[in-house]
DNA sequence: TGCCAGGCCGGGT
DNA sequence: ACCCGGCATGGC
């Protein structure tokens, strides 16, 4: 099993070259890309983003400031800007609101982070992981619907395994390591968007022929 | 036009 | 414990 998880990114690197992830500039850009990007195409919330940053509201000054009302009218295209704004803002009250706190809050030891960030409402395992791979840059592999998806249907697992399970699933079976596990998540939405849309019954002409 | 996108929460059984 | 609806804009 573990092999085939090797396999896969082997394949994937061959097919799709380095991918340059996560895109953000800084870390707390990635951070609330990361709130705005659940469920939501990344174009969407490039934009989203894009007005946050032409309204000075990307430090975290600015967003403990601004009313909620304000953040969502910013966030509109990414969606659901109601419920994230409100995200938005649990986050920043658990980070803190002067602009160094995010580097602390970020510094901490891998799973006090992640139970930190798993306490805030509207921070899920996803968005949790997220932020610590791409803006704490600390080893834990990133699970999302693509991830669950592709292995589905390559029947590597059962269609009923939870986050967690994938998650050890590539944990055991990869070195620890930040750079490969950004660069295999990033391989495996690149793959998922091009090769195993929601609506295609099977992955047709992918790359992971044969695994 | 309808379906989908890099989830998560809360309420009903 | 499981299941399901709600949340919302923009692209193809």
């Amino acid at each position: 099993m573990a092999e085939q998880i090797l396999e896969i990114y082997h394949l994937l690197h061959r097919h799709f070259g380095p991918q340059k992830w996560w895109p953000g500039e800084t870390r707390l850009e990635i951070t609330v890309g990361a709130v705005l990007t659940q469920n939501t195409n990344w174009r969407n919330v490039e934009k989203a983003i894009a007005n946050l940053k032409g309204a000075g509201l990307l430090s975290l000054a600015a967003l403990a400031e601004a009313p909620v009302e304000i953040l969502a009218d910013h966030i509109r295209p990414s969606g659901y800007y109601n419920l994230k704004s409100g995200r938005l803002k649990n986050l920043i009250a658990a980070i803190g609101s002067s602009d160094d706190d995010l580097e602390n809050f970020l510094a901490g030891d891998l799973e006090t982070l992640r139970h930190d960030l798993l306490a805030v409402k509207g921070i899920g395992p996803e968005t949790a992981d997220s932020i610590i791979l791409y803006a704490a840059e600390k080893p834990i592999f990133v699970v999302d619907a693509y991830t669950h998806r592709i292995l589905s249907r390559h029947e590597l697992i059962w269609a009923e395994s939870d986050y967690h399970e994938i998650q050890e699933l590539f944990m055991t079976s990869l070195p620890e390591d930040v750079a490969l596990y950004n660069e295999f998540h990033a391989l495996l939405v690149r793959l998922g968007k091009e090769f195993c849309l929601k609506g295609r019954p099977k992955c047709e002409n992918c790359p992971l022929q044969g695994v």
